[in-house]
DNA sequence: CGTGTCTTTGAGGCAACTCAACACTCGTGG
DNA sequence: CCACGAGTGTTGAGTTGCCTCAAAGACACG
C-alpha cells in the first residue's frame, strides 16, 4: 500500500525562496486581495508545507488549526464511508484555499495528488488579519462562492449525467481551470490515477477507463499516455457533456428522458 | 401540466400583515445579523412575493435584479439539461436564502413545491445595506458557507450511496432541517413529491418509492401517507445512511467494497 | 530485471432503469 | 351526489448498463 504517508515539514518559511511578492499565484490566491506592502503581514504568519504525492495534510474530523493555500501542485478533498467508499469533493489546484468553512474541526481529508507546496496560516492569526483587512475577507467570501457554484455544478453531474457524459464533463472544467487565465490548451494533464477521478464521479475506475476509450474511439479525444488527455473535439466533447443540445450523430448516452 | 404558473404579485409591502419584528423566520433568516431598529432600513427596500404551488420565481440564466429570503413555504433549486433532465440542488426552507451568489445571473431555476412567501430585495439596494451594515454580509458570508457545506455532503449522497442509503440519508436530513431548533419530531412531513426527491438523489420515481417501501418493510419508518413519514428507528436509519459501520442485520444496500 | 501499482479489457451478474398497469387523491363539472 | 379525468404513487415484469470479478498489459521504481 503507497496511500498514507501522513504528515510533513512545518518550516517556519524564512525567505529561504523568494517571497510573496513573486509567487506564481501572488494574483490568484487569497493574496491577491493584498496590496503587496500588505501581504508582508500574511508572510509573517505563514508557514510553508512540503507534501509528497499521496500524503495527507488534514483528516476529516481533524481540530481545525491552520489553513492553507495551494501554490503548487494539487490536492484531493474527500470524505470516506465507514465501509472504505470514497467520494472526492474537489480538487485543489494552484491558487486554490484550503479552510473555507470555518468550523472547529476539518470536513473533509486532504491529500496530495502530487508532489505539493502550500503556505499554511494559523487560523487565530489569519481572523485577527480579516478585521484588519477587510478585502482579505472579502476574498474568501469570494473563493467561498466559485466553491459553491462548483459544488452545485458537481451534482449535476453526479446525479443526472451518464458516465461518459461525466468524463466528458470532467476533461473540459479540469482543461479550463487548470488554464487559468491563459488561453486554453488542448492538451490537458491528468495527474490523479483513475480511481481518484472514480471517486470524483462516482463511478469505479473499470467504468472511467472504458469510458476514455469510448471517447477515444470516437475520435473526441486522443490519448497519448494514461495521464494526457488531447481534446480533439471540443464542440463535440460539450454536447456529449449535456451542454448543448446538438442531436448530431448516432451516439447514445445512456439515461435520457 | 400543471408546471408552470410564472410569476407573481410583487407587492411593495406596506405595513399590512405585520413587519418583520413578529416575523417567523426573524431570528434564522438573513435579517438575524440586524438589530430591531436596523432592520427598518431592510423593510424599507423590501417587497412581498407570494408563489402558488408549482410557480416559477426565477429562472437559470435570468437576470438576478433583486434576491429573496423565504419566510414561508418550500422552494426547490434545480439545473435542467436540454434533453428534460432535472437535477435538484436543494430545498429552500423558511429562513433560506436565494441569491447567494452575486453573478450577473441566476445559476439555479427556483420554483415553489407549496405555496409559499418571500421577501425580496433588489440587489443594488441590498449591496448598499451590506456595505452600511457589516454584519449583514457577515451573515451572508456564513450562510454561503452552510450552503457549500451542505452541498459538499450531496455529493458524497449522490456519488457514493446505494439508493436506499440516498432516501435515508435524506429523511434524516430534513427532519434535523425542519426541525430547526426545536427538538427534532419524528414525523416528517414531505411537502415536495416523489419526482422530486428522485431529482434531488439521481434516482427514478419507481426507485423513490421502492426504497420508501424497502423502509417500511424493514420497519424504520412509517408512511401514514405519501406525505408524511414517522421515523421509527433513527439509529438504524441512520446507519443504513451509511453514517455508521453498526453492523447489524442481514440487510444489503448494494454497492460496497 | 523483478515487483508492485496502475490501466485496460473481457465475461457475467445484478440492480436500477424502462415500460406498463393499477390504485389513490382531489378537483371539476355533469 | 356521483362520474370523470388529471396528477400522483405504488407495484410488477423485462431489459440495459454499470459494477464485480478476473486477468493481462503497461509502466515506474528499486
Amino acid at each position: 500500500m503507497s496511500r498514507s504517508a501522513t504528515v510533513v515539514a512545518i518550516r517556519p518559511h524564512r525567505k529561504a525562496c523568494g517571497a510573496c511578492a513573486d509567487c506564481e499565484v501572488r494574483r490568484t490566491a487569497v493574496c491577491a486581495a493584498l496590496e503587496d506592502d500588505e501581504v508582508v503581514a500574511l508572510e509573517r504568519i505563514m508557514g510553508s508545507v512540503r507534501l509528497e504525492a499521496n500524503a495527507m495534510l488534514v483528516e476529516e474530523g481533524a481540530p481545525r488549526r491552520r489553513v492553507f493555500s495551494l501554490t503548487s501542485g494539487m490536492l484531493r478533498l474527500l470524505t470516506a464511508l465507514p465501509d472504505g467508499r470514497r467520494q472526492i469533493t474537489g480538487f485543489l489546484l494552484p491558487g486554490d484555499y484550503l479552510g473555507l468553512l470555518d468550523e472547529a474541526t476539518h470536513t473533509l481529508t486532504a491529500e496530495a495528488v502530487v508532489p505539493s507546496v502550500l503556505c499554511g496560516f494559523p487560523v487565530p492569526q489569519m481572523q485577527d488579519l480579516m478585521e484588519r483587512y477587510p478585502r482579505l475577507r472579502d476574498r474568501l467570501h469570494q473563493m467561498t462562492k466559485a466553491a459553491l457554484r462548483q459544488a452545485w455544478d458537481n451534482q449535476l453531474v453526479l446525479g443526472r449525467l451518464a458516465p461518459v457524459e461525466k468524463v466528458s464533463s470532467f476533461l473540459l472544467v479540469l482543461s479550463a481551470r487548470q488554464a487559468s487565465g491563459r488561453p486554453v490548451s488542448d492538451t490537458v494533464p491528468l495527474a490523479m490515477t483513475r480511481a481518484d477521478i472514480a471517486d470524483y464521479l462516482g463511478l469505479t475506475v473499470e467504468t472511467v477507463s472504458r469510458s476514455f476509450t469510448k471517447l477515444r474511439q470516437q475520435g473526441l479525444i486522443r490519448l497519448p499516455d494514461a495521464h494526457r488527455v488531447e481534446i480533439v473535439d471540443r464542440g463535440a466533447l460539450a454536447a456529449v457533456a449535456g451542454m448543448e443540445p446538438q442531436s448530431s450523430g448516432s451516439s447514445t448516452p445512456s439515461t435520457k428522458r
